[in-house]
DNA sequence: TATTGTTATACTCTATAACTATA
DNA sequence: TATAGTTATAGAGTATAACAATA
């Protein structure tokens, strides 16, 4: 039986190599991970209001507006007027966004593929199952 | 078997969650993550000098500067001269920082039992396994 | 010459509070 | 009155470059 601890303590280590792993990936093409995460909510939610923004990304709005306001200056977001509601401003991904998110979902498929090849499947499938019951459990605590 | 992207997601998220119950925690401290990474790395190499600290912490010596700055307001480390080598600083954890690093542990380890309660044995150690030939394998493509 | 830690400077992420324009 | 986004201000983490003291 191994020690609930150690076990946690791989998660720490293996998160950190991870967000070390794609933070290095995006510093190369100019992106920070908190503006990475910007441009991957709006594949999900394009035309995001940024008060839509601020709440899938649990910030605050004043945060969303330096984000927004450097994507916009690399090109990558532009900023649009509502239709109905004058307060509001839709941010939505340039040509030049759509192909930076493309090519973070196949250096993130590339990844998984790598990290998981030589796992054989009904070991991930276990894998996977303990994760998800793990990450309900952890959802269960925090609320 | 399992999409291993899905798989990489549930990974993710389950790091965005635990850093942010991590975070939490350490703020009703009045500590942040950089700085409980300070203690922690100290509890291991006790009276590290800073040159050390920013190697185990893989950041530049001008940031532990300013780290160990911050922690010795709190009054949680010390600052104390290298016995042989006069151009170094030892730091070491007061009293103080002792008991904080204590408390930590002891909220980890009340979380790993939490999280991993309802997890049979057998299936956590099939879990851990494969977290770690996934550590191992992560740790290989990057260097 | 090389190393340790610091000063100087800069950028990013994050937050709260006050404010403007609009609903 | 309430909401969307901004200006103002602040603190923290991170980095590079130049520098002083020491090895």
């Amino acid at each position: 039986m191994p020690d609930s601890s150690k076990v946690l303590e791989g998660l720490f280590e293996l998160g950190v190599l991870l967000t070390g792993s794609m933070d290095a990936g995006l510093a190369e093409r100019g992106l920070t991970r908190a503006r990475a995460e910007v441009l991957w909510n709006l594949l999900r939610q394009p035309g995001a209001t940024q008060r839509e923004l601020s709440q899938a990304l649990r910030c605050t709005p004043r945060n969303v507006t330096d984000l927004v306001d450097g994507l916009e200056a690399s090109g990558l977001v532009a900023r649009g007027p509502h239709p109905t509601d004058r307060r509001a401003t839709l941010v939505r991904l340039t040509r030049r966004g759509q192909s930076e998110v493309a090519r973070m979902q196949a250096g993130y498929q590339s990844l998984a593929a790598t990290l998981f090849a030589e796992v054989p499947p009904k070991e991930l499938a276990a894998f996977a199952s303990v994760l998800e019951q793990v990450i309900v459990r952890l959802r269960q605590s925090a609320a």
